[in-house]
DNA sequence: CGATACCAAGCAAGCGCTTGGTTTGTAAAC
DNA sequence: GTTTACAAACCAAGCGCTTGCTTGGTATCG
């Protein structure tokens, strides 16, 4: 009905059943599951939270998920799902190495800070209340997202623009960029997001 | 009595009363508590868990604190003031400004994937079970330590080897060491901490 | 009619913490 | 050198509350 503005790649992500729409039932369940979990942790956030966050009977969340670890397995592998769609669109839009790594950084940024940026912080500090089996499930996904980053380091690597071990910059990198979340404020105003990103490659020696 | 050899700044803390004896009663509790929360989180580790791992009942713990935050509130503290020690030598050993800042990651790197590795990282990914005022607390006493940081990174810019913010480089390498603690293995012998401290300086082209 | 979404009520288990009493270490008093 | 005194350290038991989740029933709608 009301087709608002939507990115095109989160639209063919719903219509393929990958992640939920975030005007469902269910997808609005999720965007207040991963508000929650972000600003007080998965464990401190009670079934009855999370319902009266959506407006029903904390009972009723069981017509929906199983368990309450099954929220956030869905918070964390819808997440994922998207921002390794958005990060692929992003590395394919650029023409340099150079200019790959700084879309991936731009976009990983937006991810962490921008709309989708409640889900993501769950996505990396909360997978230890994550069940064995549920951490492996989301381990598989989160390579194929790794990949990505891998392959554009060695690239600028092999060009001679990186001196540095591309597995150990890329794994320095996910903690530099992740972290942003507990300081950088873009509503501020004093750093957008592309002076952020250029922040980064500066203090890599690619500005 | 045992004088085993320690670190003299650890000690002088001790004899200050700044930081407990780990050989003492609440020394070990601490160094448990520390280990437990980083492992299963400070919401997922009970007072049942703790009393087992030093050996008493859950009731009797409330002898030497006052409630279960009493605990964290002490690991975050007694951590704070130690690495702070540390860090105030690091840095006054060296000479230059590269080499000051060489000393400040390899020794964050060593708290976060050393011996105080558990309590550097209860202080970083736990902050958010604190209560208000203990948050302010301790926000407190990391500002002494930020300082430190900022001011070599100020020296380095200001003799024109950092191109980027010193604020915003301090944050993204708060971010980067912290990280280490989930993906970086010493004892697997690939990579040293000072090869790992290396790696960082390379990718911020201070080798 | 039948499926879906929900509510009202509550259960069993686990939580942080309290309580009243016992042991243990220490050091002065006799 | 034994006794007395006393505080610190600890135990056993359990209280009051919250937790994730279940159950049985009801409203809504194609």
């Amino acid at each position: 009905m009301c087709n608002v503005k939507r990115n095109p790649i989160l639209q063919s992500l719903i219509d393929d059943n990958l992640v939920s729409d975030p005007a469902s039932a269910r997808g609005r369940l999720l965007k207040e599951a991963a508000r929650l979990f972000r600003d007080k942790g998965y464990e401190r956030t009670t079934v009855r939270d999370l319902a009266a966050a959506v407006g029903i009977q904390s009972g009723s969340l069981f017509h929906h998920f199983r368990s309450k670890e099954e929220i956030l397995k869905a918070v964390m592998v819808e997440t994922i799902r998207l921002n390794t769609a958005l990060m692929q669109a992003a590395v394919s839009a650029a023409d340099t190495p150079r200019d790959r790594l700084r879309a991936l950084i731009r976009t990983e940024l937006e991810s962490i800070n921008g709309r989708t940026g409640e889900a993501m912080a769950v996505l990396v500090y909360e997978w230890r209340s994550l069940s064995e089996p549920a951490r492996t499930e989301i381990l598989a996904l989160r390579e194929i997202y790794e990949g990505l980053w891998l392959e554009v380091l060695r690239q600028l690597r092999s060009q001679g623009d990186l001196a540095a071990d591309p597995f150990v910059v890329r794994r320095l990198l996910t903690g530099a960029l992740s972290w942003t979340i507990t300081w950088y404020r873009p509503e501020r105003g004093e750093l957008s997001l592309d002076g952020l990103t250029e922040q980064v490659m500066t203090m890599m020696g690619l500005s």
